[in-house]
RNA sequence: GGUCCUGUGGCCGAGUGGCUAGGCUGAGCUCUGCAAAAGCUCCUACAGCGGUUCGAAUCCGCUCGGGACCUCCA
């Protein structure tokens, strides 16, 4: 196994990776609440979990992917405990079930994946599925004393527990600033201290998603799910916990506290946070409006954009960016790796075509150690691509006759796409085949004789006139020594 | 206000104490009937001011700017 650097959140540093119980490798990713469509911000999120996945998968783990659908118990607004739940709130609304709500948001959530082409996780437990998981949990964390019920709502006691452990492991803040900061609210006289948060909240006679408890009518508190439904899937202690950066101070802080308090065990060894996807330098939110949704961003349909991008074109966008920066979204930044994106796939194109030499003017094994080492150095996908860009250059010259390459160069060269671009990176390309396709590169094929016949006579307005034509039909010609080629 | 992160060439974006990131754009050249494509070359930057060092974009301090979190958000 190699060797491989990934950074958590909780030592603040890059640290060696080490499994727990290798090959296996438990991964848990909190996953988007299903009451709206998903935004390209929480794309970016999935799709750099994928990464990471696809590519512990590469180097030979064994992982068990859980990323969860939070269905119930993620609340709106300022009061913490006091808000609506987000899904009941929309399903009330619109006069839906909640359950229709889910229903439809978990199911666009999994197209707009397949369009970016995830592979889907090895499990996608939902909060609603787990209400007697997540009872049980907040039974025990009482009996430990860590949470108290006052009038059907059970709160966790994060001073005491702060008292014993680490409360603000993963963020290195302060407990007093923290308790300085946090807002005076209202209606929160039942909570002993400012910081607590709800376990199990009691729910009124018209709340749409309620279901019996020990303390009465109720509903499960965010954070609860994800420590009931990983310890549930991974263990109470397993390898990698991930999710966005926003998640970190409060979700993820409440939840090792609550998995400590729970089994007196930190779930996750390393915990990894992927930045923010930003438009104009602000972060891309559903509250502050300035979200683009993908369908969007495919069509063109949307103000701030001048056309479309296909769904590999922005995740390959998003991949020349490292997963822990801010990622600033902008149309000329699409637009250009656009055309790097379409480099890539001419060239993978070009290799398949590639003839070989006998002896070798390029050194293909460093580059493809090149790939691995900026791989394992947390999973640095911009390096990777400036090498992949390398090859780009190496397939065309030698597709000029510039550089020379053996046999074994194209094996490699033909391995480092398929390995990297597309089994790491999950981008792929259009599909070659196709019936249609093949009937078509027969008729242009057929043009592209006459223009090679009305160029051997000179006759250049012909020749022009047939290759401006077929450039008005979206196909493009590219001449070389050995004659025309075309693209879409 | 507090905590943390961040400031790289026309644009997007990596990065290590000394050695070319890469992509896009622009200019020139090669190839070519022309064009496109491709290749080569050039535009060689690290917010500002100090400090540490033989040497700093990379370490430290200060200043200025941007952002995240502190209230739901991937």
């Amino acid at each position: 196994m190699q060797k491989l650097l990934l950074y958590n959140t909780l030592s603040r540093k890059k640290e060696e990776f080490k499994a727990i119980n290798p090959p296996f490798v438990g991964m848990y990713v909190c996953g988007p609440t299903v009451y709206s469509d998903v935004h390209l911000g929480n794309c970016r999120t999935f799709i750099s979990f994928d990464l990471i996945y696809r590519y512990l998968t590469h180097i030979g783990y064994k992982v068990r992917y859980v990323r969860n659908i939070t269905d119930a118990g993620h609340l709106e607004g300022e009061a913490g405990d006091q808000g609506e739940d987000k899904i009941s709130k929309k399903a009330k609304l619109q006069q839906l079930e909640p359950m229709e709500i889910v229903q439809q948001y978990t199911f666009g959530f999994r197209e707009v994946m397949r369009l970016f082409n995830t592979l889907p996780p090895s499990i996608e437990p939902t909060a609603t599925g787990h209400i007697i998981e997540q009872q049980i949990i907040a039974e025990q964390i009482i009996k430990n004393g860590y949470a108290y019920e006052v009038n059907g709502t059970v709160y966790f006691d994060v001073e005491k527990f702060a008292k014993e452990h680490n409360y603000t492991a993963l963020t290195g803040r302060k407990l007093e600033e923290l308790l300085e900061n946090t807002r005076e609210l209202d209606g929160q006289e039942e909570k002993k201290g400012r910081l607590d948060f709800a376990l199990w909240i009691k729910a009124k006679p018209e709340h749409l998603m309620q279901w019996r408890s020990n303390w009465g009518q109720g509903f499960p508190g965010w954070h609860i799910e994800c420590s009931a439904m990983s310890t549930k899937y991974l263990g109470e202690n397993f390898d990698i916990h991930g999710g966005g950066m926003d998640l970190a101070p409060t979700h993820h802080t409440n939840e090792i506290a609550q998995n400590i308090a729970y089994c007196g065990k930190q779930p996750a060894n390393y915990w990894m946070h992927t930045n923010m996807l930003t438009v104009n330098g602000q972060k891309m939110s559903k509250s502050l409006g300035n979200s683009f949704l993908p369908q969007e961003l495919f069509t063109g349909n949307h103000s701030l954009l001048s056309k479309g991008f296909n769904p590999m074109v922005v995740k390959f966008f998003m991949l020349q960016t490292h997963y822990r920066s801010t990622l600033d979204f902008s149309n000329e930044a699409l637009g250009a790796a656009e055309k790097g994106f379409n480099r890539i796939a001419e060239a993978f194109k070009t290799l398949k075509g590639l003839k070989a030499n006998d002896s070798s003017s390029e050194n293909i094994p460093e580059i493809q150690k090149a790939c691995y080492d900026a791989m394992n150095d947390d999973f640095n996908t911009s390096v990777l691509i400036a090498h992949l860009f390398e090859t780009v250059r190496i397939i065309n010259s030698a597709n000029d006759g510039k550089t020379k390459l053996t046999q074994a160069d194209i094996d490699l060269l033909n391995k480092i796409y398929s390995d990297f671009v597309l089994d790491v990176c999950g981008l792929k390309f259009e599909e070659e085949g196709g019936e249609a396709l093949t009937v078509l590169d027969k008729i242009v094929k057929v043009v592209l004789e006459m223009r090679a016949k009305a160029k051997a006579d000179k006759n250049f307005a012909l020749s022009d006139e047939l290759r401006n034509k077929l450039t008005e039909s979206g196909i493009k010609i590219k001449d070389s020594k050995e004659g025309s080629n075309w693209t879409l």
